[in-house]
DNA sequence: TCATAAAGATACCACTTAGTATTTTTGCAA
DNA sequence: TTGCAAAAATACTAAGTGGTATCTTTATGA
């Protein structure tokens, strides 16, 4: 059981990169098969229904890039300032997997699937407050060690960072330049600064 | 001339709704009649096409929205600070045309227009601008009136705020709550203040 | 008031959609 | 090597999709 394993990832990262680049409902089941060169047979094999593929897409594709990009830079860092701004310039400036022009993937999904997919909700929902538990208590801890001031209300910081980021993507489809990026984190570096 | 136009008006309104609701790919041209009880004939005898219709939405509904309770409260107050506080807090919490669960319509119409319909692209491009030249011009007065420090860098700071704008109405509409609202403006008020 | 164009109604078209039923091929355990 | 289930291929369906062609009704300016 190698092969079809293979076939089903397959039609996960495709999908995926399809879906990134032009949504979720614009996609069809017919778009992916003639990427991925697999037949309608076979989706049907590996997934019931188009949804319990988007499912499969956020649970086996965005759940470990979320772990991977999102939340471990901010556990291998002393300075939590220093964390999240780089963190924010590794994923707007460095990461190649995101593109400007495309915008964050989970907010995509988001936009379009909430309120309507309660299932979709759910799972981004999920994504969402793991992101900010890891970023709140990396502030938390940034407290204790007297790199914040004590009177930051770490998970009020969290959601007004995290709406920054969702925002300035979206800014990014829009304007299509990562120059928004840079004037983005320009001001997040004096916001941050303002914590201290 | 006015019957005509009225029904051109109502295609329009109803037309919004179900895409601020929807989204725009997901509401067909058979919804919209349904729903206005207008014939496909008299659909397209206003429009030539679906997309004519989605800019029409856009110079026609949004534009004046954005005037009205997004630019217009920007200009009527002296302190910007307070403005654009208060703006934020009108537009979250008060204002019963835009509704939690569906989110920022110019930010959904961005979302998934962008990047691929160059129409709707530039559509609300211009939007954006103009919103974004209204509140560096409010912080710039802001600046020489000795409201905002004469460091601050007053599109970087727009820029700023827009996208976290943007972003807890994503998160909005993820949480189906305005409690993320309320943690939001808290937050904005203290980064407003480090402006002073 | 009535001719004429504006406005609206109806039926249809070609195409796409997610999903299914049925058959065929493949890989592997015995 | 073969039996058999897993995996994949093929052909199809019913319900939508945006859009058009053609007809009928309505309003209004002379």
């Amino acid at each position: 059981m190698k092969k079809a394993e293979a076939t089903r990832l397959t039609i996960l990262q495709k999908a995926f990169e399809l879906i990134y680049v032009k949504g979720y409902q614009t996609t069809s089941i017919d778009d992916i098969i003639a990427t991925t060169q697999v037949t309608k047979g076979a989706f049907y094999y590996h997934f019931k229904t188009k949804d319990e593929m988007g499912l499969a897409i956020i649970s086996e594709i965005l759940k470990p890039t979320l772990t991977n990009s999102f939340i471990q830079p901010l556990q291998n860092e002393q300075n939590p300032l220093d964390a999240i701004y780089n963190l924010m310039h590794s994923l707007l400036i460095e990461n190649e997997f995101l593109k400007v022009e495309y915008g964050c993937p989970a907010s995509n999904f988001t936009q379009e699937m909430t309120p309507w997919n309660a299932d979709f909700n759910n799972a981004l929902n999920q994504l969402t407050q793991q992101w900010t538990k890891a970023m709140t208590t990396t502030i938390e801890k940034g407290k204790k060690n007297g790199f914040i001031r004590k009177d930051v209300n770490a998970k009020q910081v969290t959601m007004f960072i995290m709406s920054g980021y969702w925002g300035i993507r979206n800014f990014g489809k829009l304007e299509n330049s990562k120059k928004v990026y840079l004037t983005y984190l320009k001001e997040l570096k004096n916001y941050l600064s303002s914590l201290k």
